[in-house]
RNA sequence: GGGCCUGUAGCUCAGUUGGUUAGAGCGCACGACUGAUAAUCGUGAGGUCGAUGGUUCGAAUCCAUCUAGGCCCA
């Protein structure tokens, strides 16, 4: 035939064929796209509609923990918030009614930090409430960029009622719930170690602090021993203790000891010295001294023996603790409870008084005895001559060491105890206790982390000397000096706040504060403000009831907190405190956490390493699809890995499911849901088996969502569509879908497996890749009655299809269909056939074999091959046949193809050239373009 | 140093109560197709299951120690 001649024909068979079409993109371009599909999503308000479809609804309250105001997100803000993404969606398409209200921290030292660099010189000349205004216009000028870049990432919420820790009603809410455990009577005043700057007459922040070299005189000084306890029963006993800091000697209190280790008595300048025995060595060096052992005794054994304060009338006893080292000193730790954290810690468990006998300026005071109105730096030499004088000084040395220096004046700074306000964790240690028992905790472990935490945690310090905060409620009287805050106060405050704000606090004056006519029990009717605010943990730990118990449509306890695995200390730990301590309950019933984001080697991500990935730029060079795509994939319960490479993985990835998605789409374009379905049992027997297997990614993904396994989800869909779909049943279905003719019985069977596998996938997929799913939700044929896929139900599993009565049969066939495959392969190498279709393929079974094959029709179509023959088993076999791989005993025989190629559907057929009208194509496809014509 | 956790192919994950030659997908290599085409299909090569020691007839799976790393404390 003519070479043009035949040409036309092709062509104009080419136009009798389906082939597939869609004005879906193949590629996705999200860097342009998704803005476009948030910005659809934004007018047509999406947040308040899905809220309206639900409404009435069982509620699911996933309460959203605040993350701080300050700086750009970076992917560990990225992957918690599209896991609560992902929930929220998902508990959406369930049909909960599953509001999310997004929250902001907009208190605290960092932000002051920040806003003290930008004021510089200035911070002095403005006054607090000019400097808090400063703070908070900081605050919200980053919730709304972090907004903005939350929203970037398809994050479906609340944005534009978010709550932030700074807003009025919010800090009411606090206001009451301190008021609730002051009532309780689990709000105290205690003294507590800070640093202190004895120059700025301020404490600090550990954040304030700069450590610089700075020479000590470290000295050794004996303790005489008082009460032995029937274990240093000699005359002329000492416990011999180092320290680089003498002025704290007249606040000790106490020597600490390790509980296991060993302790020598040895002999010098015949006396009798206690040391640890790990530090003889040096010491004997450094003193110039024999130090014979008389004894050893371990730390445990000295807990209780008393000695004497060598400067004071006092005594100081041994106790155990498990700080101490043996890197420089005695191994006997000199403790001061009121001047230092460890001391003030050990002290606590032992009920030591927090002695500090140093005031506001760093002058002792009359506590200190003879030293009294010194300042600290000038007495060390006094301290150490009277030790010399005493005979109590074993040896003074000069050292140089790094001490915490001030930041702002840059001198020394001390350890100083002072007044500060705290929460008495013992109050309701067990009511918390046994509230952790009684959330789930995801996962499991989370459960032992935060009840140790909980078990072993001392009180809850929540004063801050700082501005940017909520102030703490409490007054005093003048006169008395009393404290004073009750119901009366607290609702009086509470009130006000609700109306200005915590700026009230620094804008009015005592009386302003108080209700009218307020007077003390000793009649004085004069007060003051006390001037702390509160932790930074004690505002977000009361979101529950800020925001939870605030809001109409919200409810408490929340359904589930969802945050990284460091909140068991933070968020979650003082969430519960609070709720226990105002409520009786824990504010949550479950809780999700998930790992922190390494590098590929599993290292944490740091500017030196350089290994960060900057979810920003993912999404601007990707697509914030491919970022949840990610967050999806990855098992968030241990720490996650990103890198460039692993986000390109992800972009493959979704190419893939894109595509197959598309290829649904461009089948079905002339599909009508509602005309033309096939009920399931005039369906072809692959068909069912692709529901079938369709029926088991609902369940399995279903299963996935449910158990809050994201990457089930993933890898269950992304299998689904690389092997199920794309190089099965999407390729052996094609014949039917392009050939047969539009309305033929077998290619609507097929569509109408594409239509439901199409529908499932997009709604299963809609949590995760909710760009792409909003996109093809538009160009999916059929009535909808629903416009956005997020307000959509997940598919349900459906048992018609879960025909597991297939699963062998289709098991068998399908590994039948990988040793023709490899076959089919093997004579490609050999130049004998190329596509497939080229081939025919003779099938030499056994007995058993046999009777197998004989039950499956359309093997050819199966295997794509032009022609099969499957020979009874006695039939002998021609050379040139191979043996399958995994059917043993199986002969596969492929030839080139008998027959010419038909234009029309590629398959070899001898029958092609019979037909004289239509000379280029097969019977089968001649009947259809004749079809066509009539 | 303490509490909690993790380590299976280059990457992301499976591996049911310990039981035959440890699986999948991606990536990679090679090939095919050009009617899913900046697509699609096929074949193939990759693992001393972090290390060592133990329990057991048998260990990726149980125990101990070590090692690398993560979060939170000290």
């Amino acid at each position: 035939m003519d070479r043009n001649l035949r040409r036309n024909y092709q062509m104009d068979y080419r136009n009798t064929l389906n082939l597939p079409e869609t004005d879906f993109p193949m590629r996705g371009n999200l860097p342009q796209k998704e803005p476009e599909i948030l910005k659809s999503w934004e007018e047509s308000q999406l947040y308040d509609k899905v809220q309206k479809a639900r409404a009435g609804r069982p509620k699911f309250i996933l309460h959203d923990g605040p993350p701080y105001a300050n700086g750009d997100i970076h992917l560990g803000h990225a992957i918690n918030k599209v896991l609560k993404d992902i929930v929220v969606k998902y508990k959406t398409m369930m049909g909960f009614d599953a509001p999310y209200v997004p929250g902001w921290d907009t208190h605290g030292l960092p932000i002051e930090q920040q806003v003290i660099k930008k004021l510089g010189v200035n911070r002095h000349a403005v006054s607090v409430l000019d400097f808090r205004k400063n703070c908070k216009d900081y605050a919200e000028k980053y919730v709304g960029i972090q907004r903005e870049q939350f929203k970037r990432l398809g994050v479906r919420g609340d944005w534009e009622h978010p709550y932030l820790t700074l807003q009025k009603e919010y800090e009411a809410a606090q206001i009451g719930v301190f008021g609730d455990m002051t009532h309780k009577g689990y709000i105290y005043k205690g003294l507590k170690p800070v640093y202190w700057c004895p120059s700025c007459e301020t404490a600090l922040a550990e954040a304030e602090i700069e450590y610089a070299d700075k020479p000590a005189n470290a000295i050794y000084v004996k303790f005489a021993v008082r009460d032995g306890l029937n274990i240093l029963n000699q005359e002329n006993s000492f416990v011999v203790i180092w320290t680089t800091t003498p002025w704290t000697l007249p606040a000790n209190l106490a020597i600490c000891v390790h509980p296991e280790l060993r302790y020598a008595v040895v002999t010098a300048q015949q006396e009798h010295w206690i040391v640890a025995e790990g530090m003889l060595d040096s010491l004997r060096s450094l003193w110039n001294m024999e130090l014979p052992v008389e004894r050893t005794f371990s730390g445990k054994e000295l807990e209780g023996v008393i000695c004497k304060n060598p400067l004071m009338d006092r005594d100081s006893v041994l106790i155990c603790g498990e700080h101490v080292t043996l890197e420089a000193g005695t191994g006997c730790v000199h403790t001061a409870p009121g001047h230092g954290e460890d001391d003030f810690l050990v002290g606590k468990k032992y009920g030591l008084p927090v002695l500090c006998p140093v005031d506001h300026q760093g002058k002792f005071t009359s506590e200190a005895g003879v030293y009294v109105g010194q300042k600290t730096g000038k007495a060390n030499p006094a301290i150490v001559e009277d030790l010399k004088n005493s005979g109590d000084l074993v040896m003074e040395e000069t050292i140089e060491h790094s001490y915490p220096h001030c930041w702002r004046c840059k001198s020394p700074i001390i350890f100083r105890a002072t007044e500060q306000w705290f929460a008495s964790i013992d109050g309701f240690r067990q009511a918390a206790l046994d509230e952790i028992e009684k959330v789930h905790w995801i996962p499991a472990w989370g459960k032992d982390r935060i009840y140790n935490m909980i078990a072993d945690r001392g009180d809850w310090c929540i004063s801050r000397q700082r501005t940017w905060g909520v102030p703490i409620p409490i007054f005093y009287c003048e006169d008395c000096g009393k404290v004073l805050v009750n119901n009366q106060t607290i609702s009086f405050v509470q009130e006000i706040f609700r109306q200005e704000g915590s700026d009230a606090w620094f804008a009015h004056s005592a009386k302003e504060l108080l209700p009218e006519g307020f007077t003390c029990d000793c009649g004085g009717n004069s007060f003051r403000k006390e001037t702390d605010i509160m932790d930074v943990w004690f505002d977000s730990g009361t979101s529950h009831a800020g925001v939870l118990k605030q809001r109409e449509h919200l409810a408490w306890p929340a359904d589930l907190y969802l945050e990284g695995s460091d909140q068991h200390r933070g968020w979650f730990n003082s969430s519960l405190s609070t709720g226990v301590a105002a409520f009786g309950q824990a504010p949550y019933r479950n809780v999700l956490t998930h790992g922190f984001v390494v590098d590929e080697q599993g290292r944490k991500m740091s500017k030196s390493l350089g290994n960060g990935v900057d979810p920003l730029k993912v999404v601007q060079e990707l697509g914030a699809d491919i970022l949840r795509l990610w967050v999806s994939s990855v098992d968030y319960k241990n720490d996650v890995a990103a890198s460039p490479r692993i986000m390109k993985q992800m972009s493959e990835a979704y190419r893939k499911i894109r595509n197959t998605l598309r290829f649904l789409l461009s089948n079905l374009n002339d599909f009508d849901p509602a005309k033309d379905k096939v009920s399931y049992q005039d369906l072809q027997e692959i068909d069912r088996w692709a529901l079938l297997k369709l029926s088991k990614v609902v369940e399995r993904v279903l299963q996935g969502y449910e158990s809050y396994e994201f990457h089930w989800v993933y890898h269950t869909i992304h299998n689904f569509c690389t092997v199920e779909l794309s190089a099965i049943y999407l390729d052996i279905v094609k014949d039917r879908l392009y050939v047969e003719g539009k309305n033929s019985h077998t290619r609507r069977s097929a569509q109408t497996v594409l239509y439901e596998v199409l529908d499932s996938l997009v709604r299963l997929l809609a949590p995760v890749l909710s760009f792409i799913t909003e996109e093809i939700w538009r160009y999916i044929p059929g009535d909808k009655t629903i416009e956005n896929i997020q307000m959509a139900e997940m598919p349900k599993v459906n048992s018609e299809w879960m025909n597991e009565t297939m699963v062998d049969t289709w098991d068998q066939i399908l590994a039948l269909r990988t040793d023709v495959s490899k076959a089919l392969e093997k004579a490609r190498q050999e130049k004998l056939i190329n596509h497939p279709l080229t081939a025919q393929v003779d099938l030499y079974p056994t007995d058993e074999q046999y009777g197998f094959l004989q039950k499956v029709p359309n093997l050819a179509e199966i295997f794509i091959v032009s022609g099969l023959t499957v020979h009874k088993p006695e039939e002998e076999r021609p050379e040139g046949v191979q043996q399958a791989e995994v059917h043993e005993g199986l002969g596969i025989w492929v030839q080139p193809a008998k027959g010419e190629k038909c234009e029309r559907c590629w398959m070899f057929h001898e029958e092609v050239g019979k037909d004289a009208e239509h000379p280029t194509i097969c019977p089968r496809c001649s009947g259809v373009v004749k079809s066509l014509n009539s």
